[in-house]
DNA sequence: TCAGCGTATGAAATCGATTGCATAGTCGCC
DNA sequence: GGCGACTATGCAATCGATTTCATACGCTGA
């Protein structure tokens, strides 16, 4: 009823040429006289040839594809890192597949499987989650040199990372808000655990101590990442008898969420209290009001994480260890000023 | 250096019997002795054997791969579909393959291409700007039945589409506002020619003449869908002599950029101007005022559409066009308000 | 005891490409 | 004229699975 594909035989059949001298022209033209490349390619046409990727990943030994380790696809922050990667992947005859390792929770032989099974060849990890067992399954399987981590990483291991400068983003928020005239400051983190979380953590709690600014332990609060958990940290603000003047924020999220929280409450934004992110997502700009926060070039960062694996792929290089922080940026806008004591 | 990964033929040795009853265990148990298949499936404990993808593939000529093309990944609106197939496509032995059609244009070759190599058995289309030359490549080729449009569609074509109500979703909306009093309501629209834009204000426009509402055409405003589109709109509206009381915006990201403008330009909402946005994403509940909007379930669309496609692989089945629409619902939060006149 | 049947298994073809090796032809140089 | 080198091409093995067909075995019933 449908026409079948063409096969390589059937072009060769066309070009009155063995499927060796076809695949040749298509793989290695110089090999081939200009005779017989142009009846080849013109076979070719008339049969709208295409090579069959499974016959030939099958003979390369080969999968084709590279898998990406999304926590959660639903968040908005990974889809303009996605848009880097597939970017980078363009014209690469590799195919990008994309996983939600929330929705869909690795076991520790899956990834490693994925390896074996010849599903793919690469994989990036935009989740610092993964366990130690997995990533020595994979190592185990020689998969080891074509692993690469994204944004976040797992502490204690030799894989590559590309990521943004955090600990530089959680000084460049602080100084700004002391730069403003802010004493008290306060810090929604990440969820316990996370690498981010750390980075971020210490890169403030650093710059706080370097400033010689206060410090309470309640400031300090416990997030996710969420919006959610920004308008609980604004609740546990608002029932403080002592508020800081000024809260960084761990992700633009949890911005958004304290933000309304807190004028929910009956602050003000910022003249009561300061508020900065983390992230500069596409909202950041058009929030009310509009977020102070540190950018992180998520298209870059994918691209980047891309053009690593594809050259670990390429070369199968197996130097490893942290690729150099891409730059982070302070973007001042209308969530921040003076205290007004 | 590394263990090269076991095959069949290993197994086969391993247990002493043939590569065929090795593959008769693992794909139809029935057919073989209890006593042979303990014996396989210890061997396959022992080599830590998994079936080679693309030499499985090739066999059962299939691509064991679906893709999923995405006009901009960039948009947080994807993201919670992406998620929802993603999740629709577990344990079905297919891999989503994404792409984005933005930033990766489709020649009319490609699509059909991806088929006929062997690629992928079939597509979700989340972009209704697909060539009609383009799906006419994919029928010829045997695909049609293999595509899948979700949330977009094209006109005149007989795929498949699962989106939600959209007109209903308009319809709510209006009738929502001229509940509460209103009477002048603008809209800002989708891009021109795309198929939600189309329903939308049509619903809008149908809606508003069955209530007896005024038009007037610089109410409804050209937009894109997106942020910056909204703060577009918001000059437009602030420079009016005669301003709606209330828009209804296609997107919420538009209101979004609207609600933003509107504010700068010294407007408050919904005292003075009442907002309706469309899709209820993450933030719509946390940005300020909370949006009132219509929501769309953007999980089961993406679990619908996977279902569908899996559906159609499996059986063959010729039937198409549109499925039952998905309903909407609105969505009352802070942005709208009674008219102050 | 033997035909007949069902069950369990293996040998080998097959999917569609790539590539090592062999071969045929061409050219140049002594 | 003949030999070596080089070019262009074909043959056939190979990648790792699935599946058709054939066969061997065991059992039943006449």
């Amino acid at each position: 009823m449908f026409q079948k594909p063409a096969t390589i035989q059937d072009v060769a059949r066309a070009a009155g040429v063995s499927t060796a001298t076809v695949s040749r022209v298509l793989s290695n033209p110089g090999l081939v006289s200009d005779r017989t490349r142009e009846a080849v390619l013109r076979a070719v046409q008339e049969t709208g040839y295409r090579v069959n990727q499974a016959a030939r990943n099958l003979r390369m030994q080969r999968a084709g594809a590279v898998l990406i380790l999304v926590p959660n696809l639903g968040k908005p922050f990974y889809s303009g890192i996605l848009a880097g990667i597939s970017e980078g992947f363009v014209g690469s005859d590799y195919a990008v597949l994309i996983t939600d390792t929330e929705s869909n929770p690795l076991q520790d032989a899956t990834l490693s499987g994925y390896f074996i099974d010849g599903r793919i060849d690469g994989a990036i990890s935009l989740d610092g989650g993964l366990s130690a067992e997995a990533l020595a399954e994979c190592t185990r399987c020689g998969a080891g040199g074509r692993i690469v981590f994204l944004c976040e990483w797992v502490e204690g291991q030799d894989f590559p990372v590309i990521s943004s400068d955090n600990a530089e983003g959680a000084r460049l928020a602080i100084r700004h808000l002391h730069d403003l005239g802010h004493k008290k400051i306060g810090h929604v983190t990440g969820p316990d655990g996370n690498v981010l979380t750390t980075a971020r953590r210490e890169g403030m709690v650093a710059e706080r101590e370097r400033l010689g600014l206060p410090v309470r332990p309640e400031w300090i609060i416990r997030g996710d990442f969420s919006l959610e958990s920004g308008h609980e940290a604004a609740h546990r603000i608002l029932a403080m008898h002592d508020r800081p003047s000024a809260v960084f924020c761990s992700a633009d999220m949890v911005a958004f969420g304290l933000i309304a929280g807190l004028i929910a409450g009956g602050l003000r934004v910022p003249e009561d209290i300061s508020v900065v992110g983390f992230d500069d997502i596409e909202m950041s700009g058009s929030f009310v009001p509009a977020l102070t926060t540190i950018r992180q070039d998520r298209h870059s960062l994918g691209r980047r994480a891309a053009e690593v694996l594809l050259d670990r792929l390429a070369k199968a290089n197996e130097q490893s260890g942290r690729e150099p922080a891409l730059p982070v940026e302070l973007v001042i806008r209308a969530s921040t000023a003076p205290p007004a004591y």
